[in-house]
DNA sequence: GTCTATATCTTGATAGAC
DNA sequence: GTCTATCAAGATATAGAC
């Protein structure tokens, strides 16, 4: 036989973790938190249903460690974008590429929370989290536009995030047929010409 | 005793009914479809497990039944805004005004949809109503458009439609505290100066 | 027309063998 | 570290009394 290191055991866990981890987000995304069993996720993990207790406490804990790191993703790639921009138009712009870009590589996250925003009973905490983040968007889209000579930037900071997550929304109804790129340049030439 | 007439059993089954439907509306747009049992709907109408089986075959034919009303009041309503309007401006303002007028009166109705959206898997049927509904409004604005002399009426509808939606997404999230009737007025100015 | 009692199945979660 | 076997609770749905 071969007697396994610390090391070894540590990166089977790490990757247990994982698969579990990613077979739950795209079911949480597609079929819904409520509608996901622990069944399903372990058999699209590949693993039995006890071991799932293994590492997660709950079904709840579970979808908590999704998130965290869903933001946590998030934050890395809004703070690469964004980087070392100083241009008001530059930053804003910063921004827009980046939500697109991020709904692209991530699109299981943003469904996923999305459709939790529908059900804010099932976690005060993601809630929390969501409503944070938001805010922080709105907040940075409102310098921004004052920066760039917008009078009310509250309401038009409002109009571009409603515009943002509702392409998004159609995005994820309508699936790859949906001219996403497209949309993005409207957004930007209707949105963002200063 | 009072032995009732055959009027009077059919009100009180219609009564029995519509309670039960406006209970489910109320809990499936708030906690969503999957996460309310059919005792909490029991619980919410005033009514015993067992009767809502006297009227629905299932949970899933309660909310078919439920949907179904949904569209046919909000045809109507939107039947009646635009009824006996030629001039093109004044129809796509009258399409605009009767969607934020229907999510206003008809909140849950439009949020129990839009989650609804989110998990296909729950209803086919479902899904091919709201589909279906959603081209016609399309078609209705590209049409529109068209003869206010919009180039690209595909994507400025498409755009238009994301704006409306995100509007009310962020309506639904946030509550009373959103400036939904400034928010309409932002939208007209911005997308239906013609 | 309505209720209570019950049947049946599925769920999230645990215990213990390997 | 992983699996199988199992539990208790809750779900949908049905049957029969009033």
């Amino acid at each position: 036989m071969s007697p396994k290191t610390k090391a070894q055991y540590k990166e089977i866990r790490q990757q247990s973790k994982a698969a579990i981890m990613e077979a739950a987000l795209e079911l949480f995304a597609t079929k819904g938190f409520s509608s996901t069993s622990i069944s399903q996720i372990a058999q699209a993990a590949g693993i039995s249903k006890g071991l799932m207790y293994n590492y997660f406490e709950s079904k709840e804990q579970l979808l908590h460690e999704i998130i965290k790191g869903a933001f946590e993703e998030a934050d890395g790639l809004m703070m690469q974008t964004m980087a070392q921009l100083i241009d008001p138009k530059a930053q804003l712009l910063a921004i827009v590429e980046g939500t697109f870009q991020m709904v692209r590589s991530h699109e299981h996250y943003w469904k996923l929370l999305t459709s939790l925003s529908f059900q804010p009973e099932i976690s005060k905490e993601i809630d929390w989290i969501h409503i944070h983040k938001w805010e922080d968007t709105l907040a940075a889209f409102k310098t921004l536009l004052g920066q760039l000579g917008v009078e009310d930037t509250e309401k038009e900071a409002l109009l571009m995030g409603a515009t943002l997550d509702g392409i998004m929304l159609h995005y994820f109804f309508t699936g790859e047929k949906y001219p996403l790129d497209e949309m993005k340049t409207m957004f930007i030439n209707r949105f963002c010409n200063y």
